[in-house]
DNA sequence: AGATGATTGCTAAGATATTAGCAATGTAGT
DNA sequence: ACTACATTGCTAATATCTTAGCAATCATCT
């Protein structure tokens, strides 16, 4: 019954095909692969990457965080302090700089990582079955040269 | 002052690398270059992929706007309600089946597009100048793939 | 010390995402 | 006609995103 599939034509007046849309549609895909991962944890989508982050890292600064994983700064306020709510993180003031913040993970979200690893790594080992491993490292390997080239948009806009 | 470009290894435990993360990267870093068209012209991100869209096939039903668009149907309740405020679109029943819906662009949105169309046209120029054809073109080929691999995510679990 | 400008994390308001669930309508079987 | 089931678009509650702006703190210069 699948359609054959049609990839979307600019619309008139477009000479390109909407690529935000499709770097959203390709995330999607992937991602729900892995939400149900996430709900059977009791984890949202967006504590799942800081936690992964500062397992990678170690204790981040916000702005850290910011930078890492991809979430604005107001989103990230709410969210850490969900998370300290729920046990995930602690927050402590810097010494030296009363302005700073440093976020760790507690033991608590350690073993929920530990848990959760297996359950990724079969995730991800699903993925790689359906897609085929030569597509998943094209993939990273465009992605990788994408990021690494453009410019985070604008801070203030200090062009080249 | 930019840092050597470090990509993330896998946290302890994780032989993979965040693909959804990567994937969410960059989209940011792509649609960064497309922000300030849109709030120049006074359209949201979700209206202008809707107004793309419609534009490409044509009157559609929301059930299909949330195919093309990847936004969610309790999503597009509100949106649909705010661009039929705006004046961006309109929506009647289907006379053969009161529950289905039909959404269509008005002139409004019609001349925002055609105003836009060249702006659009000019920040891809931009984009491709930074990270050249070839890569652009390798990444459409990948996402391409990739979205025609991977059936959306179980809208039943119906597993092969 | 005092003024100035930059940085950091935060709040506020509106729009969207996510999850769960539901009312209305349509379809098929009895 | 009636029941059982599926489909469509929607509401509700909570979390997050986006944009704008701000208070506290720090760094620098006078």
């Amino acid at each position: 019954m699948a359609l054959p599939a049609r990839r979307a034509r600019a619309a008139p007046g477009f000479k390109h095909r909407n690529l935000p849309l499709l770097l959203l549609q390709a995330r999607e895909r992937v991602i729900g692969r892995f939400r149900p991962l996430l709900n059977a944890n009791g984890i949202t989508e967006q504590q799942w990457r800081i936690v992964r982050a500062l397992l990678e890292t170690g204790p981040l600064e916000p702005r850290e965080i910011v930078a890492v994983c991809g979430i604005s700064s107001p989103s990230l306020a709410g969210v850490l302090a969900r998370m300290e709510e729920l046990g995930f993180v602690t927050r402590e003031r810097l010494h030296h700089d009363q302005r700073r913040l440093r976020v760790s993970l507690t033991a608590k979200s350690r073993a929920l990582a530990a848990r959760m690893a297996p359950q990724v790594e079969t995730a991800y080992a699903e993925l790689e079955a359906q897609v085929g491993a030569p597509l998943l490292q094209r993939l990273y390997a465009v992605l990788d040269e994408l990021v690494e080239t453009l410019e985070p948009a604008s801070e203030d806009e200090a062009g080249a």
